[in-house]
DNA sequence: GGCCTAGGCTATGTATGCATTGGGGGATGC
DNA sequence: GCATCCCCCAATGCATACATAGCCTAGGCC
């Protein structure tokens, strides 16, 4: 992301690697890890661990539990569910916002070629890629609602079911009809139409939702 | 809230000392504190002091700037558009799910007790009663969503609007219509119409966002 | 034999001291 | 007179040491 290498002080080294550690799964969602485990892990004293654990406490992607050290958080169904409500509703505005206001141009370009890695992704079966590029649509549909609290909020969220996208990834059948849904939206962001961007992006979510949420518990993933 | 004296730990008491602080205006929004200055008022060292400043950040009361201190985090009436925004759409889809699912009748009751509430204060023109009534009236819909993100946010950004509302409950006419307003979700509710709950309410807090902005650009108030 | 209690142990909570860093201010040169 | 550069220092970043609280275990009593 930012390219600053500018001596990174040990709480955003110990913030960053602890994160990465979560998302590859060196860290077990639902096991406690004592402080100075994870100082002695890091190479560092527990001063920076503990403010690296909470901010990442803040971040939803653990828990610090006094006198018992930190517990990375499991995502269950249940919480799933509810972070791809909000989701839902908080992109549902950005859709409407974007199609209300002044959309730069450069904006909405942004959102049709996340479309066109999408299709191009799909043609070649890359679900990897396909990933990926669906992230730079929602980001870039968010980044259109001009609210930066927005933004914060669904970055976070987006980071906790990372891991269980990444799972159902390969459980589910290819998204053929996901593209369709993202380019009907954004059509309506360029004809200025806000209720029926927001409705149909709503709608897309919703689907999204259910179908992640049917496979989790398909496949017995109670945590992820 | 919790009325468990347990013997807070310093970093609690700090956290709950300096927001009390932040609300009450001890601590001017926009100023800076050194965190040794704000250990001695507390009493304490620097390190517990740090830790609840990290909490507070991560609420968005303040912010730690490496080497400057903590800022508190002053509000724009700009802010008050981004936090209205998302309170407007989480508490329309607490609506929606309100009506949708099968909502307790102790939860609605709450709902219709705080209306009864804020129509006594209106009677009486007691205005913070009817302040009170209406966070009360908020609360207990955002209980019925059911959706225990969606009640941390939302708490977290009414804690970053209190002051702005407090000051322009006195600016403002007496908030006659507003009880129209809830009577009419809680209708709707009771329906079990989340259409119409929802878009209800996502109107009243719309409508709500407007007068207090406009409140707050007329009377000069840049940040609160 | 089981239960209760006391003591120690361990992990965190807190304080303190030192190293680092980045910026403000002063001085110098243009 | 103004801009630039460098140095000093204040404030933080971090480590370490100590206090404290909860838990586990072992021993004694009923």
């Amino acid at each position: 992301m930012s390219a600053a290498p500018k001596s990174k002080s040990n709480t955003v080294k110990a913030q960053d690697t602890l994160r990465e550690m979560i998302f590859s799964g060196d860290l077990l969602p639902g096991s406690t890890y004592l402080e100075a485990e994870l100082a002695e892990l890091l190479g560092m004293s527990r001063t920076p661990v503990r403010e690296a654990a909470l901010r990442l406490e803040a971040q939803g992607l653990l828990e610090v539990r006094p006198r018992h050290g930190v517990r990375i958080t499991p995502v269950a169904p249940s919480d799933m569910e509810e972070i791809y409500e909000i989701l839902t509703e908080l992109e549902g505005l950005c859709a409407e916002k974007a199609a209300d206001a002044g959309h730069s141009e450069e904006e909405v370009a942004a959102l049709e070629e996340a479309i066109r890695h999408m299709d191009e992704a799909l043609a070649a079966e890359d679900r990897e890629a396909w990933a990926a590029a669906d992230e730079e649509f929602h980001s870039a549909l968010i980044r259109l609602g001009h609210n930066r609290r927005v933004e914060v909020i669904c970055a976070m969220y987006n980071d906790q079911v990372r891991r269980a996208r990444a799972v159902t990834l390969w459980l589910r059948p290819l998204p053929t009809e996901s593209n369709e849904a993202h380019r009907a939206v954004c059509k309506a962001i360029r004809n200025c139409d806000a209720e029926t961007a927001g409705r149909l992006h709503r709608a897309h979510r919703r689907e999204a939702r259910v179908l992640l949420t049917e496979l989790l518990k398909r496949h017995g993933l109670r945590n992820v």
